[in-house]
DNA sequence: AAGTGGTCTAGACCACGAT
DNA sequence: TCGTGGTCTAGACCACTTA
């Protein structure tokens, strides 16, 4: 059921990235050089490459002129809202217990927003859905998803309650591609007061994601509303294009 | 004295990026096949796409099997402290007029918190330099940074005025390569009340940037502190690896 | 069937760092 | 000088979309 992609580069990608991420592999040591790996693996110098450039990517190596490639410190890079990842996901790295409830769920017709933030048109429906998440004792994050229905026909409260990526990539084949993710602060709405355990905040994180699929329509628009003491976001960036 | 890169596939992406961004190419629109443009610009097309991939991976096109590389809406992409760009570079994209004033600037010893923000020693001198950033009439941002003197010698308040990136890597010549970050929201300090106009909010949003050198060595420790209604953060992401 | 992008190869030359 | 990573080539086969 799963795809697995069976790519010569993305599998040693793999193979190395974890033996850096479990800590058989220390920070400042050096891999064998490209031609040792090619010889090693029986491919090329460019599919080894290929595997490298995405460890350096992800900021597991830094590849150095002359000298070789070196673990980075891998260890301080955990919960990244980084990337793509959705709350199941992320929440494998929590201590505490996360569990997730659902407030509403149905189809509706979009409003001046949603037509905008979809690009959607008044024929359009849409799959609303209302979840809060609750880590440890207390509810931290509101998320405020909304399908295009024409890509998601079908949605129901217990896929929601566990994940809906899971359902979106698994059982309706949907490709999720890429997404634009904007972070902003707002003042709390009855909608989160009504949610979740602010403490007395008078204004939370809201990370505001659009997510595109393979063929690059539009598909999911997306706010998950963090309480402003629980939020953190963790990135890694390369310099220069 | 700028470092040029004159790469085959570099040039290429620069090119077609242009043409994006300046709206020359619509979304939507399909470029040339990896083939028409191997033979366009006379390259192999391998070449053609490490410039193709560089585009992908920035947000610029997405690319179809079987179809095509297809033009994505690149405007609603403003203001990205994504990636590694500072303040200065960030800057031209506003309307208003930013200036920058100089608070502090002068060589320490590190504390216990600096010691390991840097991994320095006791014996290491370090860099601190605390300047406000005015957008419109507001003092909105205060950046806290410091840099380990065994990389920049020296430092003056003149160069902190203007961009100290510039003189780093255009003066220093040093390489800037990755960074760590991370955003949280903590509460207000005296400091932040002393240099921002606050408006009463009692929160705000900091970036902690952990600055590498291509040489993988830690040079810099940055903390950008935002006024909330006046944080911004985008980001454009590939799902998977 | 033809055209597209995705993977992979075996070789070449270069710029750079260590010795 | 030698080994490292960085760039580039000319070709091959594959999976996929479209006609």
């Amino acid at each position: 059921m799963i795809k697995v992609r069976a790519n010569k580069y993305h599998v040693i990608y793999k193979e190395w990235a974890e033996k850096i991420k479990t800590g058989e592999l220390k920070a400042g040591d050096t891999i064998p050089s490209e031609n040792d790996l090619a010889q090693i693996y029986g491919t090329s110098r460019e599919t080894i490459r290929k595997a490298l450039n995405l460890l350096a990517q992800n900021g597991f190596i830094q590849k150095i002129r002359g000298k070789g490639s070196v673990i980075l410190d891998v260890q301080k890079m955990s919960f990244p809202i980084s990337g793509l990842v959705s709350f199941k996901e992320i929440s494998k790295g929590f201590q505490a217990e996360a569990t997730t409830t659902v407030h509403d769920i149905g189809l509706i017709k979009p409003d001046a927003f949603l037509m905008q933030q979809l690009q959607a048109s008044k024929k359009d429906e849409i799959w609303k859905v209302i979840r809060s998440r609750k880590i440890g004792d207390e509810r931290i994050i509101l998320d405020k998803d909304y399908f295009l229905k024409k890509h998601v026909p079908m949605l129901t409260k217990q896929i929601c309650e566990s994940s809906i990526y899971d359902y979106l990539e698994h059982n309706l084949q949907l490709s999720i591609s890429f997404a634009k993710k904007e972070i902003v602060v707002e003042e709390c709405t009855e909608e989160d007061y009504k949610h979740l355990d602010l403490e007395g905040f008078t204004h939370i994180v809201v990370v505001k994601n659009y997510v595109y699929l393979e063929n690059t329509s539009l598909f999911q628009y997306t706010e998950s509303r963090h309480r402003l003491d629980k939020f953190r976001f963790v990135d890694f960036a390369r310099r220069g294009v």
